[in-house]
DNA sequence: AGCAATTTGTTCGTATGTATT
DNA sequence: CAATACATACGAACAAATTGC
């Protein structure tokens, strides 16, 4: 039960902007947006591109980090963790 | 036969306000004011609306909520329900 | 990290009309 | 008649969550 990956945030949706935008880069994950071990888009340009409040972006990718989804390297970005541990990013 | 979804509550009738109420927003969900899944007024805005008390809007609400019409989501608002397409189900 | 705005959740007191005891 | 109970309605205040700035 994906969401659709290319939707855009509903403010009057009864589910919360940061609980779609959640489900939406979900599905971009599983969609194949971002590779495992790869950044996904900045917050910055998640902000820019959803027209959402940066704490609120926070708060979505908080909910997929909690999941197991994505992790965060303070510094350099929101990776990918489809089986690739933080540890092997440095490889720029 | 639905009520009047432009009435406006008359305290000298029968029908107690919030019943009253609670069958003119029923209206208005059948007419389309409000879609499936759709947010709609507040009850702060229902109260200035209709001239009522926010107990009593809430009370109307509630109504509507056990008849499955409607569905609250705290902090975010008041929701049509999906099963509650502007025709009846009489048929079913 | 703070503050403001919005929305629902909850509780309190007061009043009125109806019905019952 | 009086007293009580109940449902309804109004008003007010505060809490909690969410979002935006």
């Amino acid at each position: 039960m994906d969401a659709d990956p290319d939707a855009e945030i509903d403010h009057g949706a009864p589910l919360t902007p940061y609980r779609q935008l959640a489900e939406i880069i979900r599905a971009r994950v599983t969609r194949g947006d971002w590779a495992a071990g790869r950044m996904i888009s900045s917050e910055t340009q998640l902000v820019q591109e959803y027209g959402l409040a940066r704490t609120t972006v926070r708060r979505a990718i908080a909910v997929l980090v909690e999941d197991g989804i994505l992790f965060v390297v303070p510094q350099r970005g929101t990776f990918v963790a489809e089986s690739a541990p933080p540890t092997d990013v440095d490889d720029a």
